[in-house]
Order: structure tokens, then C-alpha cells, then sequence
DNA sequence: TAGAACTGTGTATAACATAAACCAATTGCT
DNA sequence: AGCAATTGGTTTATGTTATACACAGTTCTA
């Protein structure tokens, strides 16, 4: 474990090279041959990989490979496959959205914030994947949770409660975003269906000891619903909760 | 791709196998010698050992080494790692909740439902990790979601419906139990805080760039809330947001 | 112009999953 | 009882991975 020094708002050892990378923080070098390639288009080409190979076929060797360098090349840029994946996460997510324009209040305002994030997930599935648990965060990233803080600023909710409700939004929309994504390596699409199929097979051999996925199912098995239904229901039963939360702020009296 | 025979109910190559280790299908054998392991008894060392030295260190010769065995032993007993994975998940998730004698309609059997779920998930925090994507399904997981549409029973939501409301919670708790959880290969209970104290420093420094994030952390800051209150905040907005379409289901008229 | 800093390469290592061949033990069948 | 089929565990081997280290060539600066 390398601690270093932990200062006040210090980050310590390797995560400190992440956040370097990440913020752009690092110095220029003057002396030396010129690079022959850039952070940007290395993140650039593993995106491009792991998009339609699949994150499992993300290697260090395969990224070189594409620039026609040596693997060790790339380790002049970037710390680790760590830190490059980090810094692929932040791309992907791309730059926040600027919802000023949306009109009628945090209602819409965040309604939308989540249809983006959502959509920018989607569109590179191993992003969901690699977010998990302790990493650096990128600046990308911080300006969504900014953008949707912002869209819950004038709700009368509390700092936490706005954090709160900010955690709850994009907990749900990781979490439908990996369960629609694509199998490791496979085409986008394939998934739901596969993962439909196969819960279908198990209902059929196991279906007695389930009777009330058996039930939902055959149900449900009559409408089929669209790709985006899933995901706009749950958000708008979150919406629903919000708002009776912030109307009961704003008339106390009706508890 | 070994797609082989894709019958009605059927399931296909790689995820047979797996299918069948989890829903223990496995003709016993009656020649040859004694074994001398058990997938139970694997099972358990792999889960022992992602939960004490994180999901990085669980290795085939990691798991054979704590019986004395070579790593191609465990090849007998079990496919592949994937396989062995899958096997984890399932054991470590446990069987499902019996919530039947939870009083008081679905509001409480669903939110006794989400936390019981939370606390399976934050007991082996590398199940999250490991649970993204399409992978096959096994008895306890199937019963999880069994349990939680029979919370759902009776209350006037159609099947699909049904679905989506345990695709909300599900997907919620998940990533809030992601979140929560601890660094790779690090002690539990430490990832919150590195989480914060990264993001506190993020912010000392790029403040400027995120007013709501400052502002939100900031007002934040003077009341440090419980470990599990965020979780409770939005499950609660959840099942606000649920009783509000319920409810209308019961009484079309108020709209 | 000499040296320092930097880039890319070649080589090496350790960990990993897993395949193939092999021996020994056990049991069912004859 | 004995043989053959079956299975468990080991040995050995292969291919892939990340990444450390030393070196050669390049370019800027003092």
C-alpha cells in the first residue's frame, strides 16, 4: 500500500496519476524526440476496440497494435491499463449536457439528464462495466453529476437530499443500462434477447418453483414492449416520489 | 460460437453447463475413485477468499492451494472460472426472503425485500462486480426475483409492470450496494470514505467548474448522515412514486 | 556542442486460464 | 474373480496477459 503523503486535499499515490491524466495535468515536455502519438488517440482507439470487441478483447498489445507500436510504447503515455480505462470511461461519457434550455422546472430538467446518461452508456455498454467500485474520477464525469445537481437546484431539498436523490437517479439508470447492454464481445442487441430466452427456459423446466416470475411473465409475453418503455417507467415512478417529497417541502401543511 | 440445438425451452453450449452446475444436475457418478472435493466445498473457498482478499486475488491455483490441490483438480468438478463465478453469485446472494409474514401490504414487503437484497450484496461486495452482464441465472437469483413480484401481488399492476417495478428496485439496490462497496483487494468500510476524500479533493480544486456539486457537498458536509440512509432515502421516493400509480389504479376517477 | 530528457524497442518475468496426456483408484459387469 | 470402463489428480505444456528493465536513437537546452 503506498499512502505517500495524504494532505488536505491531497489524493495519494497511484490515484494521483489518474486524476493527472485524467484533468489534463500534466506538463508539457519540451526536450526529447517528438511523440508519435497523443493520449487522445490512444483513449481514441481502445474506445474504438473495446466497442466492437468487446471489453475483454481490450489489451494493452492489441491498442499498440493498432498504431503499429510496440506494447511497451504505450506505457510513455499512460501509467497503466488502469488508469487508460479510466480515462476511457471519462471519454465515452463525453461532456455533460447543458440542460438550461429544457423549460418547466427540475421535473423535465432531470428527466432528461437521465434519458442522456442513459444514452451515453448504452452507446459504449463496457463503460457500466469498468464503473464499478473505487477509480479515479474524470472531469467528464464530475460535470454530469454537476449538470444533475443543478437540475434539482430551487427544489427546497437539502444538500444531502439533492446528493441522495442524484445517487438514486443514476443508480437505476447504471443499473438498467447493464442489463440491456451487450454480451462480451458480441454485437449490441443480442442480449436482451439471449437473457429473455434463457429465464424463459429456466420458468419452463423450473417454472412450479416460481409462480410468480411465471405469472409476470406469460403476462407480460402478450404485450411486448419497446427497448426505452422499461427504463422511462421506472424514472417516472422515481419522478413521482420526488415530487410528492418536494411538494410536501414546499406545503408543509398537507404533510 | 458452439450454438448447437436451440430448441423451445433449450439452452445453448457454454451456458448448458452452467446451467446445469447451478441447478445441480449433475448425474452422480458411481465408477472411478473418491473425490476427494466438493463444488460446495470450492464454492465456499472462492467465496472466502474474493471476500477477504477481494475479487483480483480469486485464481484456479489460489482456490486448488487451499485444499492442497493442483489447479487442474478443480477442472473436474468445474468447467471453467466463468462457471465458477456463477456459482459464487448464486451461493453468496443465499436463498430468498420468505416475506410472507411481513405485515402490511406491498409497501413493506417490497422495502423489507430491497434491504434484505442490500444487505446479501454488501456481505460480498465482488457479487455486484461479477453480476454485470449477461451470464446464466441460478436457483437462488430466480427465487430473489420470485420473492419480489409476490411482494407485488395484488396490487393492480399488469405483468410487464410488475417486471419493470422489480427491474427499478433491483437495478437501484445494486448500484447503490456497488457504490457503497469496498476498494478491490482492500478492507471493507474503507471505500466510502477514499470515495469522498477523492471527490473533496477533486473539488478543492476544481470547485469553480461544479458550483452544485460544491454547493450540494458543502451544505452536505455539516450533517453527516448513516451508512444505510441514502438507501433508505430512495427506496422511499421509489415506493412513493409506485403508491402514487397504484393508487390510481384503484381509483381511476381522481385521474 | 555536450549533456539531459525523452521516445520507442527488445528482452524478460511472473501470473494467469486451460488443454492434453498420463497413472492410479474404484466400481459395474461378466 | 477379473476385466474394462470410468473417474480423480497430477504433470506438462501453451498462449495470453501486464509490466519491469535496460538500451539506442532523437531532440532540445545550457
Amino acid at each position: 500500500m503506498d499512502q505517500g503523503n495524504t494532505g488536505d486535499g491531497d489524493l495519494f499515490g497511484e490515484e494521483a496519476r489518474s486524476v493527472e491524466l485524467l484533468w489534463g495535468e500534466r506538463a508539457g515536455p519540451s526536450r526529447g524526440p517528438k511523440p508519435g502519438l497523443t493520449l487522445a488517440a490512444i483513449t481514441a482507439a481502445a474506445i474504438e476496440i473495446a466497442d466492437t470487441e468487446g471489453p475483454a478483447a481490450l489489451s494493452m498489445q492489441r491498442v499498440a497494435k493498432t498504431f503499429g507500436f510496440t506494447t511497451m510504447a504505450l506505457y510513455r503515455y499512460v501509467p497503466g491499463k488502469r488508469e487508460l480505462v479510466a480515462l476511457m470511461v471519462d471519454t465515452a461519457i463525453g461532456p455533460p449536457p447543458d440542460l438550461a434550455a429544457v423549460p418547466g422546472g427540475w421535473r423535465p430538467r432531470l428527466a432528461e439528464w437521465a434519458m442522456r446518461f442513459w444514452a451515453a452508456l448504452v452507446r459504449h455498454p463496457w463503460a457500466t462495466r469498468s464503473t464499478a467500485g473505487h477509480r479515479a474520477l474524470g472531469p467528464n464525469e464530475l460535470g454530469w453529476m454537476d449538470a444533475g445537481l443543478r437540475a434539482l437546484e430551487g427544489t427546497g431539498l437539502t444538500g444531502a437530499e439533492r446528493l441522495d436523490t442524484l445517487a438514486l437517479v443514476t443508480s437505476y439508470v447504471r443499473g438498467m443500462a447493464q442489463q440491456t447492454v451487450t454480451v462480451a464481445g458480441g454485437p449490441a442487441g443480442t442480449d436482451e434477447h439471449a437473457m429473455a430466452k434463457m429465464i424463459a427456459g429456466l420458468v419452463h423446466r423450473y417454472g412450479d418453483r416460481h409462480p410468480a416470475v411465471t405469472a409476470a411473465l406469460a403476462e407480460a409475453a402478450a404485450v411486448p414492449e419497446a427497448q426505452e418503455t422499461g427504463l422511462r417507467y421506472g424514472l417516472d415512478r422515481i419522478l413521482d416520489g420526488l415530487a410528492r417529497l418536494i411538494d410536501s417541502r414546499r406545503h408543509p401543511e398537507r404533510s
